[in-house]
DNA sequence: CTTCTGACA
DNA sequence: TGTCAGAA
């Protein structure tokens, strides 16, 4: 990892700060770390504090959720993420395993776990 | 004053 | 998700 990763993976904001960036509520930013979406560390005082890639996260998903997407959606594209970040470090990526991606992408752009097709616009 | 955890009229 | 309590 070089100095540039490392500064933007240093936890150094304190959640007040990353509420006023994100305009996302306390709740929120804490309910997406149980949701394993980002990964603050703790300070001496056990207050988290987040990395500019926590925020990176964070405004992604505040994306994703005005786009329509739920939470199973948001976390399936994060999932889908780390596959591709595997396969690219094996290069084990075979022509069915894009097709197989490209379909989760598609399904994932708009929540999963609702009911029928009838959702499609 | 700011943040944390746990809980729910 | 909001919000309130009690503690740090």
């Amino acid at each position: 990892m070089n100095e540039k990763e490392l500064r933007r993976s240093m936890s150094v904001f304190p959640i007040g700060t990353v509420m006023t960036l994100t305009d996302l509520t306390a709740r929120q930013i804490r309910y997406y770390e149980e949701q394993k979406l980002i990964c603050p560390e703790r300070n001496e005082g056990n207050r988290r504090m987040y990395s500019l890639n926590d925020i990176d996260v964070l405004l992604e998903i505040k994306d994703y959720l005005a786009e329509g997407i739920n939470m199973a959606g948001i976390k399936r594209i994060y999932e889908l993420k780390e596959n591709e970040e595997e396969n690219d470090e094996r290069s084990t990526l075979t022509d069915d395993d894009v097709r197989r991606i490209l379909q989760d992408e598609f399904l994932a752009l708009r929540g999963i776990d609702t009911k029928g097709p009838s959702r499609f616009f």
